[in-house]
RNA sequence: GGGCGCAUAGCUCAGUUGGUUAGAGCGCGUCCCUGAUAAGGACGAGGUCCGAGAUUCGAGUUCUCGUGCGCCCA
């Protein structure tokens, strides 16, 4: 033998073991590296195994598979016994392999998933896998999804790291059925957040400093931040495994995308459905500006405020005022209403001292006197409905003094005081005040609604006009002469006074409450202010929403008629228009002279229009800074330069209003704004390809943000049946713009936190370590960067890899329950399903290795996915009829599995899919692969190997490609293995390229699997039975009886009679009929079918069941096929198919029940079986300290068993073959004898003690 | 204040159209295996299904009310 290396011979002999030949190897072999040519010599075959009549059939007496080699040191040789062919190497541990066959590259035992998924992604990028995807299923249906694009002005976190793992699993599961699904990544660019982000970097807050600082530099700055962590987020879409076109992604910057935009508001205005109004916002006065309800939300503070209760004089009834109360004494000045509810009961009061009667609600009156200390007395009571239209006199008369008699003509006919009347409003509650409510619209948005319906009452400009006497900054205007220029809260105190003084004020107090703040200037007290803003009318579309509503398949369904549903029930219409810069400009042109107004659905069309002006603003933007994106352009400020000849009056001229759109807009327009549409090329044909979307998926907080801003705008724009407006899809039949939407639940962290809450963990071994059990508390809650409560997504991809994040994603729990993002969790489902699996491919790579099992040898030609049709090509491949029960059961449970994850993912139900695939896999390995294992190592070859193998492989090829979609890489690498790395191009060159299982039902075989799972359940049952009487498995018992309640599968369980005994340690196996000394028969009514059909006289039933004997009632349905009870209602008759029979082990035996049956073990010991358990305990013994000593797998010992104590030596003169068997002992190196150059060991078995030796004997050729 | 959701084992969660003994994983305990081995497996303990009421022959499951928690909106 000799080794060749590079053409130089090299030196030393071949050795495994302790030899110096394998040293002197070491010093050789680190020279090699990858392309070097060796050759191993090898004549004859004599690599000094011990002689034998057939070829070696493992590699198990040279080397451990801890010596499984690296790639770069496999050195592949080839040998010949007569006419079989063995591969084997080198392996890394350094020592020949010379049976390592390698027809399948070897699977470490030990697997690094992160750095196999990592070797996945560079595959897939190097072999465009992704692309393939879409390419082979060119022509095929399409799946259309959206993805909501996300921004990338922050780092992506957890939650992100769901989204975009549930956004890859259905498409590439459609994609694996069939289905073209593309995928256009997006990016959401514009909005206030965006704002907030550079405003903090510039250290600047209010709009004011913005305009000082430049709106043009501050766009620029924005267009910046927006893509800042662009990298990231593409790092996180590819590390994850989400397949989707980045570089093709939609941006809401862009100007196509934009103008598309433009368009669809274009449509909006000119079919009336866009409308300048108020909006009453919270406004900070101080900084000229509003704030978004998450920024209002910040600023809320417990503060005193006045509280006062006024009189309201009414007109028609002297010496009667309404008693209204509020918090805000500065808005009286602007009362226009008095507000109440008209089912609710008022009473007249007179107040002991007061000069006037007073109407509250009854139900405040005592509340009322308390506060004031007086006796009341009630005049009369009447319902709210009766003072509606009552006229009164304000506090203030600063309007009512010119306008308080004025009318205004009804539609319905007739003439009404425009308002300082009473009005009817729901929202009018009995919790604090009188009941009767101050309304001024300009300060509140409940009470500016009050003012739409009164508005609406009346015949167009008759109506009440919104009075609103305080100036942005928050000062009152000369509409209020006596505070004009004072700041509106400064003034409450002189309202009172003056009040007081006139003697309106009933009473005052103070009051606590929360009240908003200026988050940014915690000292300035917010408003509610009306400001001029844009609306879309969707409440005109309200009903059509609803009916699109109801045709969308939400999961978890009560999305639809729960939150989403009662949202569109209490639609509003969109305040559109936002006081920004970085947004959306609205394309809207209002003539300085006439007020006219028109929209613009693009640049173009801008650039066409007469007398334009102000382009050179952007022209000279782009000369001083060429790099600048050209989509600016249609941004401000360039945009509202731009002006041009008004079409209605020769002077005016077209400028653009100032606001931008809330972005929400930008992000709901996606299905057609993504393409352009309709002004790019091709947009039209792609956007009639990819509408509407049959899957979109995004987190519960969407609700009122994108699920809704899209539901709107397609309903508004592309309803059947809505007015024609030009565009050329037309009206397109609901559900749009998406058919199923899975919601996803809130992403929570999870630590553990120091009872004092100061020290934080985020694994509790951590806490352990540095609190000590007990010192410390498990929490839940919101992931928050400042509280640093969650690891990043990338900490786990190195831990633990993308595929145990997708799997905890995916298995455990219901998407739309919020999940707690536990990194112990995650970590779990490596050995939880992963590993199990990995384990069971590295099996079964093993003994295929070893008994040269080739696939690829067998399948001519094109092999296709390797399909159960292209394997039975094989001529070794038997049909599963075929085969043993055992491969028919798993192959059955294989395409069970299939059919109910088929079942599971076309519902969108992820979660139970990945129960199924759990459940098959521990089939897998803890039944199939268990119960074979003697088989696979059986030596030679035998048709049931073979078979074997062919159903081991291809339950792993199915089960690649049904994990495919949840786990993609790990799927990738069984495929890359099993499939493409024995068949070359002849197969499919990636998983993701194949058609999913969907199960053949020939061969599901559920009368097998309900078989199998029986004798599953009493060898199972027969464990709990052992270990109830302490019975160890080593103690082998003589025999075990079986009670089945249904007799019918007693045949088939008697020829699985040897298995039994197998798995339990039994001799024999008995099955019993009549076993009434263990059991006591319980018969039980079946109540789905007695219920409906006995009533009310199934309690009487159930109690004579319980009282009787079951054996007699057994034997009585035996002999007449029915028993009949009289009860006191009438004769009941039940046949056996009425009832069901449960057994019940009676006690003092070891027993134990199950559903179907009832196992008893005898445990009587013979002396036989005793000796027979200790020589099984000497084995144990000696197997341990094999290990102890560290043997080798192959090495043979002398085994020296010195004991006084007579069974122990019984057992080693009886089984003493069957212990050195099993022991690996050397022939005649069994002995009763202390063995020289062995430790002796001290042991106690059985309550016995022995002294065992244990020694290597040397190995001789 | 309104809407929606949740409440099941120590922890995290399943529980299909109402049906007899409510399941899983982790953790815990006992044990097995040592030829898948830096793995693997078996068995066990552990439950007032948040509370009250209603419907029903029968409720973890349906209905009403309440309690607690979460989210969204005011």
């Amino acid at each position: 033998m000799s080794i060749v290396l590079n053409g130089r011979m090299l030196e030393g002999r071949l050795g495994w073991g302790r030899g110096w030949g394998r040293r002197r190897l070491r010093s050789e072999v680190p020279k090699l590296e990858l392309g070097n040519q060796v050759t191993l010599n090898i004549e004859p075959w004599t690599l000094n195994l011990q002689p034998r009549a057939s070829p070696p059939r493992s590699a198990y007496p040279f080397c451990s598979r801890r010596h499984a080699a690296p790639r770069r040191w496999r050195i592949v040789v080839v040998a010949k016994w007569g006419d079989v062919r063995f591969t084997g190497g080198f392996c890394g541990g350094l020592c020949v392999c010379p049976c390592e066959i390698t027809m399948f590259e070897p699977v470490e035992s030990s697997v690094s998933f992160p750095k196999l998924e990592e070797r996945i992604i560079r595959f897939w990028k190097e072999n465009g896998t992704y692309e393939k995807s879409l390419a082979i299923r060119a022509g095929a249906p399409a799946f259309v999804f959206y993805e909501g694009p996300p921004t990338a002005n922050g780092l992506p976190h957890p939650g992100h790291c769901l989204t975009r793992a549930i956004k890859d699993l259905f498409p590439r599961y459609k994609t694996m059925r069939g289905y073209r699904c593309e995928r256009k990544a997006g990016w959401d660019t514009h909005g206030l957040p965006v704002e907030v982000e550079v405003c903090k970097e510039l250290g600047i807050h209010s709009k004011e400093e913005i305009e000082q600082y430049g709106i043009e530099p501050f766009i620029h700055r924005c267009l910046e931040s927006v893509f800042r962590y662009t990298r990231e987020w593409e790092e996180l879409t590819e590390r994850i495994g989400f397949w989707i076109h980045l570089d093709e992604a939609y941006v809401t910057y862009h100007q196509s995308y934009v103008e598309s935009v433009w368009w669809a508001l274009k449509n909006l205005f000119d079919r009336g459905l866009l409308y300048q109004g108020h909006k009453i916002v919270w406004w900070w006065a101080q900084g000229g500006t509003a704030l978004a309800a998450g920024e209002v939300g910040q600023g809320y503070r417990e503060v005193a405020d006045p509280s006062v209760y006024v009189r309201f004089p009414l007109l028609d009834r002297p010496d009667t005022d309404l008693l209204v109360w509020t918090t805000t004494p500065w808005t009286l000045p602007n009362n226009q209403f008095a507000a109440v509810k008209p089912d609710l009961e008022y009473a007249v009061v007179a107040f002991e001292g007061e000069p006037r009667n007073l109407i509250v609600a009854s139900a405040l009156v005592e509340t009322i006197a308390a506060k004031v200390g007086k006796q009341f007395n009630i005049r009369a009571t009447l319902r709210g409905a009766e003072m509606i239209g009552w006229r009164y006199r304000p506090p203030m008369d600063y309007y009512y003094r010119a306008q308080g008699d004025k009318r205004g003509e009804l539609k319905a006919g007739g003439a009404q005081a425009i308002a300082w009347r009473v009005v009817g409003a729901d929202f009018v509650t009995i919790d604090s005040g009188t009941g009767v409510v101050h309304q001024a619209p300009a300060f509140g948005e409940v009470d500016y609604e009050v003012l739409l319906a009164e508005q609406a009452r009346f015949l167009d400009g008759q109506g009440p006009p919104l009075l609103c006497g305080v100036a942005p900054n928050g000062t009152f205007t000369e509409e209020v002469p006596d505070f004009a220029g004072r700041w509106v809260k400064d003034t409450d105190r002189e309202i009172i006074r003056k009040m007081r003084d006139e003697g309106t004020l009933f009473h005052q107090e103070q009051y606590l409450h929360e009240y908003p703040f200026c988050w940014r200037a915690d000292e300035d007290p917010l408003i509610q202010y009306p400001r001029k803003s844009w609306f879309i009318r969707t409440t005109q579309f309200k009903d059509r929403m609803l009916e699109n509503n109801r045709r969308i398949h939400w999961r978890p369904e009560h999305i639809r008629d729960g939150r989403f549903g009662n949202f569109l029930e209490t639609n509003v219409d969109w305040a559109l228009s936002r006081e920004r810069y970085w947004g959306t400009p609205l394309p809207i042109w209002v003539c300085d002279e006439t007020g006219a107004m028109e929209a613009v659905s693009s640049l173009a069309e801008l650039m066409g229009k007469p007398g334009l002006e102000g382009t050179e603003v952007w022209e000279a933007a782009k000369r001083a800074n060429p790099a600048l994106p050209d989509d600016l352009r249609v941004h401000k400020p360039y945009i509202d330069a731009i002006t041009y000849q008004s079409p209605r009056n020769p002077r005016g001229r077209m400028r653009r209003v100032s606001e931008v759109i809330d972005c929400w807009f930008d992000s709901g327009a996606m299905p057609f704004a993504q393409w352009g549409y309709p002004h790019e090329r091709g947009s039209q044909e792609a956007f009639a390809r990819q509408f509407p979307a049959d899957f979109i998926s995004e987190a519960i907080d969407q609700t009122r943000g994108w699920f809704y801003s899209q539901l709107a705008i397609s309903t508004l724009l592309f309803s059947p049946g809505r007015e024609p407006n030009g565009d050329s899809v037309g009206p397109v039949d609901y559900p749009h713009p998406f058919a199923n939407c899975v919601v996803l639940g809130l992403m929570l962290a999870e630590w553990w936190e120091s009872k004092d809450g100061r020290q934080r963990f985020l694994a509790e071994s951590e806490a352990v370590e540095s609190l000590g059990r007990g010192n410390f508390v498990h929490k839940i809650g919101k992931m928050s960067k400042k509280l640093r409560n969650y690891r990043s997504p990338n900490e786990i991809f190195d831990t633990y890899g993308a595929d145990a994040l997708r799997w905890y994603f995916f298995s455990n729990q219901a998407p739309w329950n919020s999940i707690i993002y536990s990194e112990q969790a995650i970590k779990d489902c490596i050995p939880g399903f992963l590993l199990r699996l990995w384990n069971v491919f590295s099996f079964f790579t093993i003994y295929a290795n070893i008994d040269a099992f080739d696939p690829a040898a067998e399948i001519a030609g094109d092999a296709g996915q390797l399909e159960s049709a292209r394997l039975a090509r094989a001529a070794s491949y038997r049909p599963p009829a075929q085969r043993g029960e055992l491969d028919r059961w798993i192959l059955s449970e294989l395409n069970r599995t299939a059919a109910a994850v088929t079942g599971a993912m076309d519902a969108y139900d992820n979660y139970g899919a990945c129960s199924r695939l759990n459940e098959f896999v521990d089939a897998l390995s803890n039944w199939y692969v268990r119960r074979s294992r003697d088989r696979f190592w059986s030596g030679g070859v035998s048709d049931e190997k073979t078979d074997g193998y062919w159903t081991l492989f291809e339950c792993l090829i199915t089960t690649a490609k049904l994990i495919a979609p949840f786990i993609p890489f790990l799927a990738e690498q069984i495929w890359q293995n099993l499939a493409a790395g024995i068949f070359g191009e002849r197969v499919a060159p990636s998983v993701h390229l194949c058609d999913y299982p969907t199960g053949e039902p020939d061969l599901i075989d559920e009368v097998l699997s309900a078989r199998m799972e029986l004798v599953r359940e009493v060898v199972s049952l027969g464990r709990s039975a052992r270990m109830g009487a302490r019975l160890k498995v080593r103690q082998p018992l003589a025999q075990v009886e079986i009670v089945l309640a249904d007799p019918a599968h007693r045949p088939w369980l008697e020829s699985h009679a040897a298995l039994v005994r197998e798995e339990l340690n039994v001799k024999t196996v008995e099955f019993i009929r009549k076993a009434d000394q263990y059991i006591t028969y319980t018969v039980l009514p079946d109540l789905k079918r007695l219920g409906p059909r006995l009533g009310k006289q199934l309690p009487a039933v159930r109690k004579l069941l319980a009282e009787a004997d079951g054996a007699e009632l057994l034997a009585e349905l035996e002999a007449s096929g029915k028993v009949v009870f009289q009860l006191a209602s009438g004769t009941v008759e039940l046949d056996s198919d009425d009832v069901q029979v449960r057994l019940q082990a009676k006690e003092g035996w070891a027993a134990a029940q199950g559903r179907a049956c009832v196992v008893v073990l005898s445990t009587d010991l013979t002396e036989e079986l005793v000796t027979e358990g200790h020589a099984r305990e000497i084995i144990h013994a000696v197997q341990n300290r094999r290990k102890e000593i560290q043997c080798e797998y192959t090495d043979r010992i002398a085994v020296g068993i010195v004991t006084g104590a007579e069974p122990l030596k019984q057992a080693v003169e009886r089984f003493g073959s069957y212990i050195a068997e099993e022991t690996l002992t050397a022939p005649g190196r069994l002995t009763t004898e202390p063995i020289a150059d062995a430790e002796p060991v001290e042991l106690k078995l059985a309550g016995f003690t022995l002294t065992l030796y244990v020694s290597v004997v040397p190995w001789k050729p």
